[in-house]
Order: structure tokens, then C-alpha cells, then sequence
DNA sequence: ATGTAATAATTTGAAATCTAAATATCTCGC
DNA sequence: GCGAGATATTTAGATTTCAAATTATTACAT
């Protein structure tokens, strides 16, 4: 028994909670949260490029061109480039997209957000400083992370995967 | 700016923080955290099955079986049938397996670690149960599943994936 | 005994996600 | 103008994860 093990079963259901949501979404509306994400910041950024989304929602610039690439197939989103430098993308709604935004569901379970919506202001501040300050101990720049990758010789004998 | 917009993103920071270190687990030992789990898992429980192992960890059966194959290939963990009942599978470590489970990493970042050791235990306490919140709020039955499942003609147009 | 239902595990198919490598384009100095 | 280095995006390859469909086995009822 690990002095962090009932952190890490939160962690691991809170994960997994947000994981089954998205994909019960992608069920019912054939679109996931990351998919949302990626449309909400289309809306609210400038000049929404893949990387300017990729910042804004926390995920690799990849990841978010994954996500273009559906969203597109899906007749979602468009991408156009536009500026001058030809390197850019822009990505923009089509009607579709932005009619199909519109009556998007929300980005958490909705038996969460009742229960959150029913806390005394003060409990929910409290639960986002907690969360954040999680966050902030969870991907603040690793000083451990080099002795770590020194470890690389553990991997004594087997497979590369 | 939704209400919970600030939290979403903690929970982002977060799930995406341990999905880093499990990548960079991965890459200097060739265990990933789920693995580990498995791992953890196959140690403590009596009769280590795939579905007693996926209930312990949280995760489905499926995606255990996906793990147990690997660790299998790497050499670190065996499938045996031992009971009576055929259908039944028991998973055990090799010794290599064992050896490697001794010098595993935390599966938590070391710099987590450091900093949450470093706290009162009132704001440890504080932390846990607040995570631990979030999660029961996150992961209860959702009474709104079934008319969440009704929107499914909000899929109007559009390929079905 | 024989067939139907339940259970355990695996396989299949789809999505998200990352890093690293490849492409394309731009900017700058000469 | 032209090559070197920088920047934006995409592609490739790997893993995790789930639900649903399969396969194998057991249990039960007739």
C-alpha cells in the first residue's frame, strides 16, 4: 500500500470517467471531446491554425491534425490556407460544422455538472484550486526527469517493443 | 468561458501528464503504468484472472487481455490454466518478471512525488479528498445517460465514422 | 443427454495520443 | 538568386483503451 495509491485510483477513475463519456458521445452524436475541443477553439481563437489549436487545448500539434482530418472527413471543418505564408492552415467551420457546434453537448458528464452546480460557490472554488494545484505538481518541468532516463538500462534483456 | 472551463483543463493537465510519464516509462524500462498495474495487480490479488485484475485496476477486460499479451511477449508474466474450469485463465509473473517488478519505477512522476511529500498532511489529507471527490461526482451512474443516449438523431447527416 | 443460457477470455475495429521523421515553405545573409 | 536554418504541417509507427462480436467452456433445465 502506497502512501499515493487512493490519488492514483481517483486519478484512474476520473480518467476513465472522461474517457467512456467521450466515447458515448462519439456514439451518439459521432463526435468525441477532443473533437469538441478542437471546434470550440476553432470558434474561439484568431486565426485558427492546427498549431494554435494544439496550444490552446494542450495536445500535440499531431494529434490535433488527427483530429482535423476526422472532423474534415466528417464535413466538419474545412481547411483553407489563407495568409501568405503557404506553410500555415487555416480551419474553419462549415455550416455544418457550426450548426452541428451548436447544439454540441457539454464537455462533462451532465451528472457531474448537476452535482457541481448544486456546491456552495466557495466548495467548488475549492475543488478547482485542488484540482489545479494537482495539475500543477503533475506537469511542472520533472528535475527527476534525466536521473529517470538513466534508468533506460533496466531494460536488460527482451524485446524492443 | 464556461463555468467549469478551469477545470477541464486542470483535468486535461493532469490526464495528460501521466499519459507523458507512462510514454516515458515506456521508453527507458519498456513497461508503460498500465502495465505496471498489471503487474501490481497479478502480486496482490489471490487468483490473478484477467477479469479480477481488470476490476482491481478499473479497466476492461479487453483492454487487460491487450496488456497481459504484451508482458506475455516481453517475457515478464505467463498465462497458465490451473482450475478446473477451462475457461479460466491465471496469470503469474516469470522470474524476470518478478525481478523487474522489484526495481520498477513509482507510477506517479518523482516530481509529484516530491512536492506532495512535502505537504502538511492536512493539505495531503485535503488534496486526496478532493480528487477523491471529483471522482465520485465524475464516475456515479449517470442518471442522464439515457436521454444523452436520445439525442442520437442529432447525427442527422454524416458518415457513420 | 441435449440444448440453452451464462461466464471467461480473446479478437476485432475504431479512436486518441505521443514522438520522431518527412515535406513544404519561409527568411536571411551573402 | 541561392543555400542554411527555422517553422508549419503531415505522415508513420506504437500504445492504450473501449464496446461489440467470437470462441470456448460450464451449468442448468428438461
Amino acid at each position: 500500500m502506497k502512501d499515493y495509491d487512493e490519488l492514483l485510483i481517483s486519478l484512474r477513475r476520473i480518467t476513465r470517467a472522461i474517457d467512456l463519456y467521450s466515447k458515448r458521445l462519439q456514439k451518439n452524436t459521432n463526435l468525441t471531446i477532443s473533437q469538441l475541443l478542437v471546434m470550440e477553439a476553432i470558434v474561439k481563437i484568431d486565426k485558427p491554425t492546427p498549431s494554435a489549436i494544439a496550444k490552446s487545448i494542450l495536445l500535440s500539434q499531431a494529434t490535433v491534425t488527427n483530429l482535423i482530418d476526422r472532423l474534415e472527413k466528417n464535413g466538419l471543418v474545412q481547411r483553407k490556407r489563407l495568409g501568405t505564408d503557404k506553410r500555415t492552415v487555416n480551419v474553419v467551420l462549415t455550416e455544418t460544422g457550426e450548426a452541428k457546434f451548436k447544439e454540441a453537448p457539454e464537455l462533462l458528464q451532465s451528472g457531474f455538472l448537476r452535482e457541481y452546480r448544486k456546491l456552495e460557490s466557495w466548495e467548488q472554488a475549492m475543488l478547482v484550486s485542488a484540482v489545479g494545484r494537482v495539475a500543477s505538481m503533475m506537469d511542472a518541468e520533472d528535475i527527476d526527469a534525466s536521473p529517470i532516463l538513466a534508468l533506460g538500462d533496466i531494460d536488460s534483456g527482451s524485446a524492443g517493443s
